[in-house]
DNA sequence: CTGTTAGCGCATTCAC
DNA sequence: GTGAATGCGCTAACAG
């Protein structure tokens, strides 16, 4: 119970408490048989260094913290799996960090991050702006931000046009069921939901639709909020011919109610979706959507990420837009 | 860049360290004034204090870790979600990692558990045995195995009656749809896995199926490995008339195959899952499947080390075993 | 090749 | 109500 020290390996190898310490980090030639005797009494101590207080000496954690809104919705998970698999490698450990989209925990993962002294932080906010993200900086913490840059900072960026995808994928629903086209996002004020929206807006504008007449409803980045959407779509005078949803979660629970009240889908209704995730294909009719390809999003920040910490390099923030793809299949 | 420490705080104060410490920690009266001061001071300083040096001194980092095999399947998630809800509101961090059912992974999360002096541990093996929660235990560690018990020790645990909820799904499926079926399993050594199979020899043997042709196949817990399976099993001379699946993901790739070659679900295979996640509901057909309550049995185990961590509990490990529940859908 | 020593930043025991 | 001093366990000068 009482855990072993450095020292207790050291007294019983009768040996001093620095060549233990060269021993486990080698950082110093240590004699073959010194160290073979050191090592197995700490064997069989069962001796294991205090990472804390190699982190204090060292100022440095070797981890770093990955900040979500949503981890339910797989596109988090996959993401988050990517930055895992490029900062891993190379001796970084790493937090996934669940903030359910709210301001408070926005904050107070950050605020945790600078008290952990964390190597690095990629951040995902869906609450609070990226200025936020400057005091860790400071503090000398690498961090990339997922959305847009923060000028004169070092903090680097990474996102998906959304804006221009959504633009896409709403020209394209145009294009085939002509402009009676409604679009249910997922949040008021988060940035990707602004730039989705915006994106719509700018096609519908571009195919002639009057902004009086833009549906835009806003329910939550799941699939409850896509089915409460679809109901009040439903329920209105004159039904969209075909909706643009904010994500994949909530095209899912749009097409549940679509189905519920009997609705073909695309036929009745023509329904898209936002990510490309698993579930995409599960559902049917399988989803028309943006692939937004998580994995190389979390591979591109864990690189800039890592490229940061390792000193490899410094200086202003890069921006890195990674591409996104329409990818029709049966639901529009 | 270089850290504020309570020392420049305390210096810019005019007041000594313990001071600074005691207007944070509340743990001694402070004149209000001068709280107020330091409170002021250390906010234009932008101090945080260092969490890593708080740990080393106080020993303990009032964090756990939550040890999963695929973050990637939405079980987990919801279920790691779970736990830190329960743990949360009581002041502990937790880490979320991922092994990829790998027992060098599972092995090295555990020895990082104890590098890091975490409080506690919740654990889901694949690889590894339970046996290897004792040393943790001994240095302290709270711990709660996801499965079996660990006799003698004061390691709790929390688990599905995997074998049971597996067996009346076969028995169920027997009973609609004959003697001929067949169990796509997810992983040869996992313990899940394991009880999954023997749940599904039980039924099989009771209904009088001969062991020589119970169809039992080994692929991996997601949606390729169902995909596998079931081509495997096309490929058969006898195709079963129903599939039992270890997982949803299973039971998914499945479907996916079994759509491709034209087959009608339920008329010409039925097909079930295990676990009920999302996608369940999302398929076509619906999945039958067996409830388990991710949230539930992540509820469950944060309560046990919860106890144990605020020392409310210790001696014995106790085992409580989550509640199953057969869901009849549309796929069987 | 090995040991002594000085902190890393904080909480806390004594002494005042 | 406040402060000086000690040590949590470790690494890395510095000094043999």
């Amino acid at each position: 119970m009482a855990r072993i020290t450095i020292e207790d390996v050291a007294n019983e190898a009768g040996v001093s408490i620095t060549t233990v310490s060269h021993v486990f980090s080698g950082h110093r030639p240590v004699n073959a048989e010194t160290k073979q005797m050191v090592e197995q009494v700490a064997k069989r101590l069962g001796y294991r260094p205090n990472a804390i207080a190699r982190s204090l000496r060292l100022r440095t954690s070797q981890t770093i913290m990955i900040v979500v809104p949503d981890i339910t919705n797989s596109f988090y998970p996959e993401y988050a799996r990517s930055i895992q698999d490029v900062i891993g490698p190379a001796g970084f450990h790493s937090l996934l960090c669940n903030t359910d989209a709210r301001e408070r925990e926005e904050l107070a993962f950050l605020e945790e991050a600078r008290s952990r002294r964390l190597n690095g932080v990629v951040f995902v906010g869906f609450r609070v702006e990226p200025e936020a993200l400057r005091p860790l900086a400071d503090d000398g913490i690498c961090v990339v931000n997922v959305g847009g840059p923060v000028p004169g900072s070092t903090i680097d960026s990474v996102c998906f046009d959304d804006r221009a995808a959504s633009a896409e994928m709403t020209h394209f629903v145009i294009d085939r069921y002509g402009s009676d086209v409604a679009l249910i996002d997922g949040d008021a004020e988060a940035p990707v939901s602004r730039h989705r929206r915006e994106g719509f807006e700018d096609a519908c504008r571009e195919a002639g639709v009057p902004d009086r007449e833009m549906v835009v409803l806003l329910e939550e980045f799941d699939r409850a909020g896509g089915a409460r959407g679809m109901r009040a779509l439903l329920d209105r005078e004159v039904r969209p011919r075909a909706v643009v949803c904010a994500n994949d979660m909530i095209a899912i629970g749009a097409i549940d109610v679509a189905r519920e009240e009997g609705l073909r889908i695309p036929e009745d209704v023509a329904i898209t979706g936002f990510d490309d995730v698993d579930l995409a294909t599960v559902v049917t009719p399988q989803l028309t959507t943006v692939h937004a390809d998580g994995p190389r999003l979390g591979a591109e920040a864990g690189r800039l990420l890592l490229s940061r910490m390792t000193g490899e390099h410094d200086g202003e923030g890069r921006h890195v837009v990674v591409p996104h793809e329409l990818v029709v299949r049966a639901s529009a």
